[in-house]
DNA sequence: CTAGAACCTGACATCCGTGTAAGGGTCAAG
DNA sequence: CTTGACCCTTACACGGATGTCAGGTTCTAG
């Protein structure tokens, strides 16, 4: 599938798909004339990678962590520490956003016309 | 009390704070002098805005949702719109938040060492 | 072959809360 | 009065993913 195909598929604009390779998070082929064929699996690759961006992971955090050109496990205590460390903040996160919603829903209730 | 006692009794730079109050939403009374002096209930609220932005809500957003010169609840069908608008959206962040812990979960579980 | 859609690279712009530096004023203790 | 800590405004910089524009090339349908 060419570039305009992915990002139909999944809503990431081709201006980003460009950018996660030029970051070393998804590889493409190049046709003779030097366009990107990627292939199907690259729709949950991106899926994947628009997740942990979504989840604050920055691409450097990711590239670290999702070898993209390999696709052995790199099996490391390295790896799996970040990771670790990686789910650790997202977990803080979560609870985090928990706190504030709860305020945002007493602020509803406050400011509630009855 | 001043800024720097505001900072740190809240942890908020003093940036962070002059740059509220040029959002409007954070009020100061000025002495003779120009310099900045805050209420004790300034520190709850910096502590709110703290938890709003870091909840992903803008300056804009917060100061519609949050007027700052009257202390008098502006009851309206509008913001308590805009406030249930605002708390689905950070519980759908949640819920997204939440798959992605899962996916660093699984990949943690993957990539282990044994 | 040709038109037009789709793609390429490179570069610059945007958002927005925060850091930081410059140059100067305020305030309280001694 | 002096000193030093604290504060003031203004202005510029950053990060990082994404938008967008320009100028050119490739691919595909007719």
């Amino acid at each position: 599938m060419r570039i305009g195909d992915l990002s139909a598929a999944t809503g990431a604009s081709a201006r980003s798909l460009r950018y996660y390779e030029e970051q070393g998070l998804l590889a493409s082929a190049r046709s003779g004339g030097g366009q990107r064929h990627y292939p199907e699996t690259a729709v949950e690759r991106v899926s994947l990678i628009q997740s942990l961006l979504s989840a604050g992971l920055n691409s450097a955090t990711i590239q670290d962590v999702l070898p993209c050109i390999s696709n052995e496990a790199i099996r490391t205590p390295w790896l799996a520490d970040r990771l670790t460390s990686e789910l650790e903040r997202v977990t803080k996160q979560i609870d985090d956003l928990n706190r504030t919603r709860d305020i945002l829903a007493g602020l509803v209730e406050q400011y509630r016309v009855d």
